[in-house]
RNA sequence: GCGCCCGUAGUGAAACGGAUAUCAUAACUGCCUUCGAAGCAGUCGUUGGGGGUUCGAAUCCCUCCGGGCGCACCA
């Protein structure tokens, strides 16, 4: 990590607590590395920047991390780091492979995600499967920096949509069966539920053992299954599937009503007991949890969910969810307070839903109303890999409109292509010169030409963009990057050649290709996207 | 009405208060007798409007305009 270590050494030489950064300079005509932080000292310590950027620079010039140091427009710190890092840098990666990227950031740590969590009641459609990739990436991020991590998923297996559910499911079997039937108000609309129920028939040989019961219970079951197969395909798999009806059935749910009882933050209203967290919390906050018929509401057993997850010894703890959902958020933060959790330690990140477009026609994602894109025929239109880049290619806060028309055609100018095309030419070129081993007799000095080095510069930033996603969650910085360095290795293909150059060159570059590979490799594993032999 | 989020080249996006606002794609012009042209080189083109904060604003504040979402004894 270059960049980091750029960074300590800054961080020992000034006051603590200055805000600052370094920035990898894609050009270089800003060295390799910059920062801006002498502006902010000079600020604090009422002397000019460039001042201040000079005491700085004095103290780090004789480290031998650096070829060059200047300042620059009145007080930017620019580093030019020596070819002699980037040379150590190369063989770290050759040398860890796999575990290029790594960090033991998150040693002894534990985290606990939880994402995707869908309406149990149909298919994951496409407006909310950007949470998929979005967790698993960041998920898989947290493991590289050496966290243990815990990926989870509510399983809202009770409640008012499940009776709905089950009324639309047995219209469906009635229907089938020739009986007159209206369908039921509020029922789940499309031609899902009746696939479901056809797959129901099936399986039960016994029309006795139909009642509106078991085919609920079979619809759940067939359904969940199903966005599992999905998610599966997408490449994420759960640790933990936690079901609502288990968290009221072992007595957890009454648990975390009592407790939040007992913690003085209800009121009673109207028979109906209301969360009330006290203290700055607004009126808007308020919830129900238990209705007046006695029954618990969903966030009842979302209390004692978060109960658990706050009280499970974990370091931090995340929650994905859809931004429809983002009213719940304070009431969900003012839960720390109750259960005494650091606050700081719970993060729940929300992300925009994607739109789908038919034409200029809005097509709105709706369950009840039958009308939405899921995320299998997306899947099965563009392919997975496209599918999870496009979704991992803006920051989660943007909000994505997929033209569906468009979308097919468009598939091939994802710059998934791109990315992966490059690591195929890097590949094609490795099966060519066989593999060789580091040795003694190895000498990387023969990089040396613009591309040579760019190539190796990005490459070494690879462990920094992990470390980033980390600190602030932004994993659409690693398709960025994937195409960044997919664009470096074009590039130092077409000007520069492996075979065919001087023995001497070709040793060189040959481990040069071996890490671009590796990179890709290792990169292309965390965004969740394969790395195809040919293309 | 109140609250949250978003407006950046034709299109999709990046930029944690920093330097000449990047990247991909589209369009146009070139480049295949050497490791894969799904590529490369070049051209074209952008911060919704108006105020403010400051050495410096796409970024922070105010306001207007446009779009998405949420304001249940649903989950």
């Amino acid at each position: 990590m270059i960049k980091e270590e750029i960074f300590e050494l800054v961080k020992n030489i000034i006051p603590a607590g200055t805000p600052f950064d370094v920035e990898f300079q894609e050009e270089g005509k800003f060295g390799h590395y910059s920062t801006s932080v002498a502006f902010a000292l000079a600020k604090k310590e009422k002397k000019s920047p460039e001042i201040v950027a000079k005491e700085i620079i004095e103290t780090l010039q004789k480290n031998e991390l650096f070829e060059k140091i200047e300042i620059a427009a009145g007080g930017f710190i620019n580093f030019w780091v020596s070819k002699k890092t980037l040379y150590e840098e190369l063989k770290d990666i050759l040398e860890r492979k796999n575990t290029y990227g790594q960090n033991e950031k998150g040693r002894e740590k534990k985290i606990r995600i939880e994402y995707v969590s869908a309406n149990p009641t149909g298919p994951i459609h496409i407006g909310n499967a950007r949470g998929g990739p979005y967790g698993e990436s960041l998920a898989r991020v947290y493991e590289e920096s050496g966290y243990e991590v815990l990926r989870e998923y509510l399983h809202n297996d009770v409640g008012g949509q499940i009776e709905k559910l089950g009324e639309t499911l047995w219209y469906w079997y009635e229907k089938k069966v020739g009986r007159e039937t209206a369908f039921p108000e509020g029922g789940y609309q499309g031609e899902y539920l009746e696939e479901v129920v056809t797959a129901a028939l099936k399986k039960f040989k016994n029309k006795e053992d139909i009642t509106i019961q078991t085919l609920t219970k079979f619809g759940l079951d067939y359904i969940f299954e199903n966005n599992m197969n999905v998610l599966r395909r997408m490449g994420i798999l759960f640790d933990l599937i936690r079901k609502e009806s288990e968290l009221i059935s072992s007595g957890k749910t009454q648990e975390a009503i009592d407790v939040t009882k007992r913690m003085g933050a209800t009121k009673e209203h109207e028979g109906a007991l209301w969360f009330v967290p006290r203290d700055e919390f607004l009126e808007d906050r308020e919830a129900v949890i238990v209705k007046s018929n006695g029954k618990p509401t969903y966030f009842a057993s979302d209390i004692a969910y978060h109960k658990e997850k706050f009280e499970s010894g974990y370091d931090l703890v995340i929650d994905i969810f859809g931004s429809n959902h983002h009213g719940h958020v304070p009431k969900l933060q003012a839960l720390t307070k109750l259960f005494h959790f650091d606050s700081d330690a719970f993060k729940v990140l929300l992300y925009q839903f994607v739109r789908v477009k038919r034409g200029s026609e809005v097509i709105k994602m709706s369950k009840r109303a039958g009308t939405y894109v899921t995320a299998e025929e997306l899947l099965d239109e563009v392919g997975k890999d496209n599918m999870i880049f496009s979704l991992l290619s803006s920051a989660p806060t943007t909000h994505i409109d997929f033209d569906l028309d468009a979308v097919k055609q468009k598939s091939m100018q994802n710059p998934v292509y791109y990315t992966q095309y490059a690591y195929v030419r890097a590949k094609s070129i490795g099966a060519k010169t066989g593999v060789f081993v580091l040795n003694s007799d190895t000498n990387l000095e023969f990089l040396s030409t613009d591309e040579d080095l760019f190539l190796i510069r990005k490459l070494a930033q690879f462990p920094d963009i992990i470390d980033a996603c980390v600190n602030d969650f932004e994993v659409h910085r690693l398709t960025r990057y994937a195409t960044e360095l997919a664009r470096a290795f074009h590039n130092f293909y077409e000007k520069e050649r492996v075979i065919g150059e001087d023995e001497k060159v070709f040793q060189a570059r040959i481990f040069l290709i071996e890490a671009v590979k590796i990179v890709f490799e290792n990169l292309f594993r965390i965004i969740g996207i394969s790395t195809p032999e040919s293309m």
